[in-house]
DNA sequence: GCTATTA
DNA sequence: TAATAGCAACGCTTT
DNA sequence: AAAGCG
């Protein structure tokens, strides 16, 4: 397979100079209005480059553009109709003492609604049908609760549509740990003997909370409690041994989380008691309240550090056990490895404090199981560790190493709480939403393990997750994945259907990364990719590229460490107009932020003159991007000529603060270089809500004009925006940058005119 | 980070 | 099967 | 032809 550079070096026609506008022409343009020349600025400095890719800007014959393409991924098939989907709880906590609520145990198993209705023909045994929260069918794997199922409508031969969770029962017949399930969910297909198997090992039940359709009634918008009130009715008095009944506590939750604090259950569902039931819905009505549970664990070992990671992969931790007998000093128990959590400085410390602490022989009292080569320490240190759940005699989920503790004696640390860990059944499913997809990331981090994600129907393969992609501050390649996850409602609008670069950190960003333009190849089924041309004139330069939109595409491209969302200015569907210009301020070494933030004002002032609408952004890095929305139809060159001639304007008039020469000698010390050459056929700037490879793990922030303006006297820091921090401010201020696309476009003409004038 | 090639 | 090599952008500018 | 620029 030849990917050769093409075109390299043949002197075709068009590579003959055109004619381009100079710095004269330009203050010409500006003294006569602004016909807009269908050819290339050139104000003393011209060219392409961009914060990532590029193109040519040539520009003369424009063609019209290509025709729509049709971007449409498959649909999924096999899924359940939207009335056989889970509502689903949204993630914020709510107080545990509210009357209008009602509460109950998040149950750790697998989410599924399970469909019964009794036979057309007498005699015969009811039709039962389990959907996971997914709107897959589950019925197969879980054949034992069949029978039971369809024991609820025997009598009364009328339907039900019952919401609930199927959980695993341990050896006292309590519920435990989803894990335990694994065995009947796992994807490759078991034979009829090992299903059965794992039938007899592991029992489950079904515990019920809802009741959806009651015969031909839909109850769905029936309040809460009255779907609660009949779903007890119709399961009746006697207690199944197969299907029960969720627990639950009406307008107070305190006692409920202090059993979940105690027996270290995940976590409560508060569900409004007057909701009604919104199919497959993520509802603010029903919400989530996790517990986070943290303690003192000894460290016993540490494992070798994979790639970059340096000094060690993670602590092992152990508890002591409990001191019955108080002659000696009890044995460690293993409770899990900790790999996440460490900045730089800490894992420098830690190993620093490891090594002379280093023993022959395992100091735990069962060999901890063997991710990687483990080397042992005298049991002396003692750390804080934060996690979601410690199954009974299992190992820590979500471990995260939170610090040092001086002050403690090793031998007192035992095991805080009682044991039963329940876990998240949506981490089971890579389609149950946001939530359950950043689990599964992070349980894949957690495990070391690759895993395939399935997104809009197509299948990502992710892995290396722990990889350490900001050094100093041990934020990972999971997290970014995670990051994306969360930030996909803001961040795939402004990527939709525009073609992206790639700009790589396979090292993370302190590791050498490079361009890259072609889409890979294979790509995963169903991720399309769209031909284009590098340069709108040459027919040869034609590359496959990725074009954004989809999760699925955000996702795969994180994997390939593409840090950042890097856009075209075009959309696909008009690939050679410009619907965004942007002006970039690039601050140089040593200028503060709030000089950025001046520069910005400035043009943020002369743009409002001209009645022109703009919305800035910080660029995730240190400096600050300006977006216009042009119309349909307008040629890259317009939408540069523009900042073009404000660029120029801002920086003749304050020179010592502002600057459009391009090259880096030229330009006087601490100066801040608006870049208005990005506006350019096939180059980028990152998008908003993208995070960067920046020292900070920064995002690219939308701002407010008025917090521009304002941003010297409160004091306004980028750095305040990472891809651990940004959520928050979203969830507050929420998408600004969609004033880009919902509002007025700039009115070139009109803009002109006044800039002649003005 | 991924793929094809090599020992 | 495991280790390794090769690969992953571009155009316009100034010197 | 090579280096600088983003
Ligand atoms: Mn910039
Ligand atoms: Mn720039």
């Amino acid at each position: 397979m030849h990917r050769a550079r093409q075109g390299v070096s043949t002197l075709s026609e068009d590579q003959g100079r055109r004619p381009t506008v100079h710095g004269s022409a330009l203050r010409q343009c500006v003294a006569q209005g602004l016909p807009l020349p269908a050819a290339p600025i050139n104000a003393g400095n011209a060219g392409a480059s961009s914060e990532a890719g590029s193109s040519p800007a040539r520009a003369s014959r424009r063609r019209r553009p290509e025709a729509v393409i049709d971007l449409d991924l498959r649909m999924p098939s096999n899924r359940a109709p939207l009335r056989l989907r889970p509502m689903l709880a949204a993630t914020d906590g709510a107080a545990l003492d509210d009357a209008r609520l009602v509460y109950e145990p998040k149950y750790d198993g697998i989410r599924a609604l399970i469909e019964v209705a009794p036979s057309a023909v007498r005699g015969e045994s009811p039709r039962v049908a389990i959907w996971s929260r997914n709107g897959n069918d589950k019925t197969a794997q879980f054949p034992d609760l069949v029978p039971a199922v369809a024991g609820l409508v025997a009598r009364r031969r009328s339907a039900l549509l019952l919401d609930g969770e199927i959980v695993a029962l341990d050896a006292e017949g309590r519920p435990t740990s989803f894990l335990k399930l694994q065995p009947r969910i796992h994807r490759h297909r078991t034979t009829a003997r090992e299903s059965a198997r794992a039938v007899r090992d592991q029992p489950v039940v079904f515990v019920a909370f809802d009741l959806l359709d009651d015969g031909d009634e839909s109850l769905r918008g029936r309040p809460f409690t009255e779907r609660r009130a009949r779903l007890e009715q119709r399961l009746g008095r006697t207690r199944r041994k197969l299907v029960w009944l969720s627990e639950c506590a009406v307008g107070d939750g305190r006692e409920l989380h202090a059993r979940a604090q105690r027996d270290g259950w995940e976590g409560l569902i508060a569900k409004e008691a007057t909701s009604i039931y919104h199919n497959g819905k993520r509802s603010p009505a029903w919400q989530k309240i996790k517990l986070l549970r943290s303690q003192e664990f000894v460290v016993g070992g540490w494992t070798a550090p994979r790639q970059s990671r340096q000094h060690f992969g993670a602590l092992i931790v152990g508890v002591r056990g409990d001191n019955a007998d108080e002659a000696e000093v009890p044995g460690l128990t293993y409770a899990g490895h900790v790999g996440s959590g460490f900045s730089d400085a800490e894992l420098a410390r830690l190993a620093k404090l490891l090594g002379p602490l280093s023993v022959a022989d395992s100091p735990f009292t069962a060999m901890p199981p063997a991710h990687e080569t483990a080397h042992w320490v005298e049991p002396v240190l003692v750390v804080q560790v934060k996690f979601t759940e410690w199954p009974d005699g299992g190992a820590l989920r979500h471990p995260v190493y939170l610090g040092l503790r001086d002050d403690r004696p090793a031998r007192s640390v035992t095991r805080e709480g009682a044991p039963a860990g329940p876990a998240d059944p949506s981490a089971l499913d890579p389609m149950g939403g946001i939530d359950a997809l950043a689990e599964r990331l992070e349980d894949l981090e957690q495990a070391r393990r690759r895993g395939t994600l399935e997104l809009d129907g197509v299948r990502v393969a992710v892995g290396n997750l722990d990889k350490v992609f900001w050094p100093a501050l041990g934020v990972t390649k999971g997290e970014l994945l995670r990051f994306y996850v969360r930030i996909a409602p803001y961040v795939l609008p402004a990527v939709a259907d525009r073609p992206l670069v790639m700009k790589r950190f396979p090292n993370g960003i302190d590791g050498k990364s490079f361009y890259q333009h072609r889409a890979p190849s294979p790509l995963p089924d169903g991720l399309p990719a769209l031909p284009l041309r590098e340069s709108p004139d040459r027919p040869e330069t034609e590359v496959p590229y990725l074009v954004g939109g989809s999760l699925a595409t955000l996702l795969y491209m994180a994997q390939l460490a593409a840090i950042s969302q890097d856009p075209w200015f075009s959309r696909v569907s008009a690939i050679e107009s410009a619907d965004l210009t942007a002006f970039d301020l690039d601050p140089g070494p040593g200028v503060r932020f709030r000089q950025v933030l001046d520069v910005a004002c400035w043009i943020h002032d002369e743009l409002d003159k001209i009645g022109v609408p703009s919305v800035p952004k910080t660029s995730g890095s240190s400096g600050l991007h300006i977006y216009l929305p042009l119309p349909d139809d307008t040629p890259y060159e317009a939408g540069m000529l523009l900042c073009q001639i404000v660029a120029t304007l801002v920086a003749s008039r304050h020179p010592k603060v502002a600057t459009v020469e391009r090259m880096v000698k030229r330009r006087r010390e601490k100066t801040v270089y608006i870049d208005y050459l990005q506006n350019i056929y096939g180059k980028t700037l990152a998008t908003a809500y993208s995070a960067r490879a920046s020292d900070y793990a920064g995002v690219s922030t939308p701002l407010t004009w008025r917090e521009v303006h304002a941003g010297a006297k409160q004091k306004l820091d980028p750095r305040a925006f990472t891809i651990r921090s940004v959520m928050g401010r979203l969830e507050r201020v929420g998408d600004l940058w969609a004033a880009l696309r919902t509002g007025e476009k700039a009115n070139l003409r009109a803009a002109a005119a006044l800039t002649t004038n003005g």
